[in-house]
DNA sequence: GATTAGCACTCATCCCTTTCGAGTGCTAAC
DNA sequence: GTTAGCACTCGAAAGGGATGAGTGCTAATC
C-alpha cells in the first residue's frame, strides 16, 4: 500500500513538528498548527495507519507520535525542501572560516568549527585524497636522519623521518629529490607504487634507503586515517535527546574513537551527499544519530574529500544540507587564495 | 591557628574516602573505616573545627563533610604520598604508547590518550617549543609558490607555503635554503630573528621574498597556539560530578575552545610540576576542576612542552603525579628511537 | 580537660498515592 | 468520509509519610 497525497502531507507535518520541539506530536497539534482543514479525529485515523505503516512510533499509549527512522527516510527522500542558505549565514560562515588559512588542517578545523557552528551540531571531516604528485623532497637533518616532504596537488603535504646510510651525503639527497620529483610528478597514488617498482632496479647501493622512501612515501599519500577533524562534540550534549547522560556518554565515546569515523566518510567518499539515518549507520551508540555528508574538494584540486554533520536522527536535514552546500562551496574557493596568493595580503 | 596532628590525620582521611567514593563522608565512617582509635563524637568535634577554619564544606545539616578546595590545597602540598607507577600500569603506558610515532602530532596524540585512559580524566598536551633550527628548506612547488620547511632540534618541523616571484628558479631555492641553513643552524628563536635582521641587509632583488620568509619562520619557530592536544573528553562524563547535564555542558564546551587550555598550559611552562585546584583556575565552568601538569621534553631535547591532567577538584592527585611523571620519562626516551633508528624495525 | 555515650533534631531520599492532563481509540451521528 | 463526543490510558507532577544517615549538644566518664 502506497501513500496517498494526504497521509504524506500530514506525515511531513508530524517530522517538521517534531524536528522542531522533539516532543511526540498529537493529533490536535498537526490539525490546529498545520491547518489541514481537518479535524484531530481525522488526522488521528491517519496517524494510526501510518503507525501501522511503520512511518511513526508511539512512546507510549497516550503519548503522541514520534517519527521512525523509516520517515525520516521518507523525509530526506521525498518531502523536505531544500533551500540555499540564508545571506545571513553564508556571511557568517565565511567569517567563522576566514581565519588562519595556513595549512589544510587549519582549513578543516575552521571548517569543522564552521559547521557545527551553523548546525549546532558536530561537525566532522577528513582530508581530501592527496591526489597527483607534485614534488619529493628530501631534507636532510642528522648525520643519519632524513626528512622527506611529500608536495600533492591539493596542497597536502606530509612529512616523516626516514634513516639514512652514514655515507649518503646532502647533495645526494638533493640530486635523489628531484630524480625523483621527475619521475613520479603529476602522477597518482597508484601509478606511483608502480613506477616505484620499476625505479627499484635502477638503484644499486641506494636500494636500501629506496625501500624506505617508498614505504613512506605509499604511507604519505594513502588517505590518513588519523587525520580526521571533528569540531563542536559538545554541541550535541545541548540537544535534549542527549540530556540522559548515559546516552551522552555513549555518544561521545564512540565520536572519540576516530576510527570508526574515519571509515563512516571513507566509505561514503566520492558520494556527492549522502544521508543515514539511525540504525543505517549500524554502529552501537549511534543508533539515534544521523550522519549527513557530502564530498568537497580544495580549490581547484581533483582529490575529494568527505565532510559531513553528525546529529540527532531529529535532525535539521534541510538545513544541515544547505550548510554542508555551502560549505562546499567556501572550500573550492578557499585554498585557491592559498595557491595565487595576494601579494599585498 | 594551625592544625595539630590529629586534625591532618582527620582532614586526610576524609579527602581519601571523598577522593574515593565522591559521596560527604561521616564522622562514622571516619572513626571506624580508619581506625583512629576515637569515637565518632570526637570526629564530629573535629571536623566541626576544621569546617569553621574552611577546611570543610556542608552541603546540608545532615549530610556529611566534602573538602574544601582549600582543603585540597593543603592535601597536595603537605598531606599526599606520591608513589612511582605500579609496574602493571607501566606497562600499560608503553603498550599504548608504543604505535604510530612518525611525527610529534602522532606522539602527542598517543600521549594524550594514554594519559587519559590511565587516570580516567583528561590529558591535554601542548607541543614543546621548538629548540634551536637545524635546517631551513625551501620546496618548489608551482610557479608561484614554495613551501618553507623548518627542521628543529626536537624533531618539530612544521611547514608553510610562501609565495615566490616567478624569475626564482628552483636552483636559487636550493641555494637559498642552503645559505638560511648555514647561517641559523643551531640558534634558537630570539638568536634566528636578530641574525635575520642582520641578512636582511645583504639581500637584493630577494628581499620582497625574504620578508616572507622571515614572517613565516618566526611563525613556525613560536609556540604554535593551536597546537593543544586534548584526549579524552569522554572520560570526565563518567565520574559522577558530571552526571548533571548542565555541568557537562559547560565544562566539554570551555575544553572545546582550545585558546584557554593554551594559556592554561603556556603560563605553567617550564614548571617541573604545578597543581591548580578549581577557583584557582579562574576558568568559567572550571570551578570544580582541577589541572595537574608537569614539563616534558622530547627525546633529548632542550625544548619543553607541558602536558597535564584535568579531572575534578575530587581527583587523584597521587597517582595523576605518578603518571604524568612515568609519561614524561616515556616521552623522553620516545624520539631518541626516532632520531636514531633502528634498522630493523 | 579530653573523650564518649546518648538523644533529639534535620533533611535528603525513597516509595507510595493521588491528581492532572495530554492524547488515544472507538462509536455514533452527520 | 468526516467529525463530535466520550471513556480510557498512562506518564509526569505533586503531595506525604517513612527511612536513615548524619549532625549538634549535653551530661557522664576516664
Amino acid at each position: 500500500m502506497d501513500l496517498d497525497a494526504r497521509k504524506y502531507k500530514i506525515l511531513k507535518a508530524i517530522i517538521d513538528d517534531y524536528i522542531l520541539t522533539a516532543m511526540p506530536v498529537g493529533s490536535r497539534t498537526i490539525s490546529k498548527k498545520y491547518d489541514m482543514g481537518l479535524s484531530s479525529a481525522t488526522i488521528r485515523n491517519e496517524m494510526s495507519d501510518l503507525e501501522e505503516l511503520g512511518y511513526l512510533d508511539q512512546p507510549h499509549t497516550s503519548a503522541g507520535r514520534v517519527p521512525s527512522w523509516k520517515a525520516y527516510r521518507l523525509y530526506v527522500d521525498q518531502l523536505m525542501r531544500v533551500a540555499s542558505l540564508p545571506p545571513a549565514d553564508n556571511q557568517r560562515l565565511r567569517e567563522i572560516f576566514q581565519s588562519s588559512m595556513d595549512s589544510v588542517e587549519d582549513v578543516l578545523t575552521a571548517a569543522t568549527r564552521a559547521l557545527s557552528e551553523l548546525t549546532d551540531y558536530t561537525g566532522v571531516m577528513i582530508a581530501p585524497s592527496a591526489g597527483c604528485l607534485k614534488r619529493v623532497q628530501l631534507v636532510p637533518i642528522t648525520e643519519t636522519t632524513a626528512l622527506m616532504v611529500t608536495v600533492t596537488e591539493n596542497g597536502v603535504h606530509k612529512d616523516s623521518i626516514i634513516p639514512v646510510a652514514p655515507d649518503v651525503s646532502p647533495e645526494h639527497l638533493y640530486m635523489l629529490s628531484n630524480y625523483l620529483t621527475e619521475r613520479l610528478q603529476g602522477k597518482t597514488l597508484d601509478q606511483v607504487m608502480s613506477a616505484l617498482q620499476e625505479l627499484l632496479g635502477e638503484m644499486g647501493r641506494h636500494r636500501a634507503l629506496f625501500l624506505r622512501l617508498m614505504d613512506s612515501l605509499v604511507k604519505q599519500m594513502e588517505p590518513d586515517k588519523n587525520a580526521v577533524v571533528v569540531g563542536g562534540t559538545s554541541k550535541l550534549l545541548f540537544h535534549p535527546e542527549y540530556s540522559d547522560i548515559e546516552r551522552a556518554r555513549s555518544l561521545l565515546t564512540t565520536l572519540e574513537t576516530k576510527e570508526k569515523l574515519a571509515s563512516l566518510l571513507a566509505q561514503r567518499a566520492g558520494l556527492s551527499f549522502s544521508i543515514t539515518i539511525g540504525p543505517e549507520l549500524q554502529l552501537p551508540g549511534m543508533q539515534d544519530c544521523s550522519l549527513v555528508t557530502v564530498s568537497y574538494a580544495l580549490g581547484g584540486g581533483t582529490g575529494t574529500g568527505t565532510m559531513g554533520v553528525i546529529g540527532p536522527t531529529r535532525m535539521q536535514y534541510a538545513r544541515v544540507l544547505s550548510v554542508l552546500d555551502a560549505m562546499r562551496k567556501a572550500l573550492s574557493d578557499t585554498t585557491n587564495r592559498r595557491e595565487a596568493p595576494n601579494e599585498e595580503r
